[in-house]
DNA sequence: GACATAGTTTATAATAGTTCTAAACTATAG
DNA sequence: CTATAGTTTAGAACTATTATAAACTATGTC
């Protein structure tokens, strides 16, 4: 059992979450990376066939998603309306977004500022604040 | 014939749309407003069900719709990943949204700026900026 | 006004993403 | 080892959206 399996085993017991060999599969799949991951579920449904050769079922890995988003393993993110996307990024954080392309990427929180914040309506507070810039090919 | 049915006729006759009644009905349940209107299909439906007792087919309104939004009347936005939303408001502005109440209220232009704005990656440039405030109950 | 025609509406079927169901399977506590 | 609650699974059901194709209508021409 390698260290990172270990780690993902630990991680799920804690959550309350048994640590079945399909999640561990998932998590690989997810979290074995050196930058934020941006997926769709047909996205994750494609890695995890070409990752093992063993396929996870559907509404196994619309369960997990479900539980790891529960959990705050996972954000879900407002794109375009045609499926659902999500984030392993779970900070408060800000994107660049290629509608071409579209390519997301992550903007640390402290790369943004604001000088000017409109007066919330009355009775609500701000709770927080998501910045997107769309971007394009440059000529 | 009142005035803004005339209106109407006239603005679609002009982007080469034919003035049915159907989208003169969409027109006056769209944009007969005061304020920016935020919605979704199936809202649009039910008010067009009330306004007047006489229906529009689902695929109507969906081709009404997007023709409208091609012609750039209307402005699709991206919320929960449920269904589509559409804002009457097609200038570049920002929201305040009340994930509880689901409501969404504009921000003009001017009232937000930014200090600071991260590099984009190379090769490609800032199109536009859209900031969301998610509020919520005070206490 | 009558006619031809392209544009539009409509009911309905098809598709796609997601959730539900219930039976088989499995991790874990005792 | 056993009992049990949690999990996986195939497939059905559901929902939003798009496609289809026949009936209808706005509009330009005579
Ligand atoms: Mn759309
Ligand atoms: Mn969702
Ligand atoms: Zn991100
Ligand atoms: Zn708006």
């Amino acid at each position: 059992m390698s260290n990172r399996e270990a780690n993902y085993i630990k991680k799920l017991r804690n959550s309350g979450l048994r640590p079945t060999k399909q999640r561990i599969k998932i998590c690989e799949a997810l979290f074995d990376r050196d930058k934020t991951f941006h997926f769709s579920i047909s996205d994750l449904m494609k890695i995890i066939k070409n990752l093992h050769n063993e396929k996870i079922s559907l509404a196994t890995v619309y369960n997990t998603i479900h539980a790891f988003q529960k959990k705050g393993y996972l954000k879900e993110i407002n794109l375009g309306n045609e499926n659902s996307f999500y984030d392993t990024n779970t900070s408060l954080h800000h994107h660049f977004y290629d509608e071409q392309t579209k390519e997301l990427i992550d903007i640390n929180s402290e790369e943004v500022e604001l000088k000017k914040i409109p007066t919330p309506p009355s009775g609500k507070k701000i709770e927080d604040i998501e910045v997107t810039f769309k971007i394009s090919k440059n000529i």
